[in-house]
DNA sequence: CGTGTAAGGAATTCTGACACG
DNA sequence: CGTGTAAGGAATTCTGACACG
């Protein structure tokens, strides 16, 4: 609830607790997946929310969706929970 | 309860929530009084449970206690919680 | 005792690009 | 489109030590 959502975990970090690539982490990023934060070093800071969101895009990506498919699913749902259908 | 106590945050984000140096964060685990966890690399790594221990830790030793003090504290706390009493 | 700091090195991360397909 | 990789640089962290008190 209130740490879920905490953005302090490295790359490294997420990239191992997810089974992805520092890369591909990077990339979901990039097409507008995921928002980590970041240091005013520059590094980025991810939550345990980015995590879950990143196991479910691997998923995606599993079954052939393409990025931007994802994405809109990420809408749906977000407009569903909006109406207090499919949390998750 | 499941996000609470995963090691994954590194030293210089704890550094920043809990308002301590870095310096002062390695000291506390020299004198026993936080575990974190460690990458392959090296780097340590801290959970939230540990922040929040911090912070109870630089209120003591603003009440003037010394380490050695504080984790008697800890234990007693540790074996009261066991008896269902006091936990946090 | 608790904490600051300069020192040198190692681990981690960053970006932009080339590659493949 | 999605991902790997070599490249060069910058940010982050590590340890052991000297200092002060």
């Amino acid at each position: 609830m209130t740490y879920q959502d905490k953005k302090v975990i490295t790359i490294g970090l997420v990239s191992e607790l997810t089974g992805l690539s520092i890369r591909q982490i990077r990339y979901y990023e990039q097409r507008k997946l995921i928002f980590p934060e970041r240091t005013k070093g520059g590094t980025r800071k991810y939550s345990f929310s980015d995590i879950e969101k990143l196991i479910q895009i691997s998923e995606h990506m599993e079954d052939g969706l393409q990025t931007f498919e994802i994405r809109q699913l990420q809408k749906k749902n977000m407009a569903a929970s909006y109406r207090g259908l499919t949390s998750t």
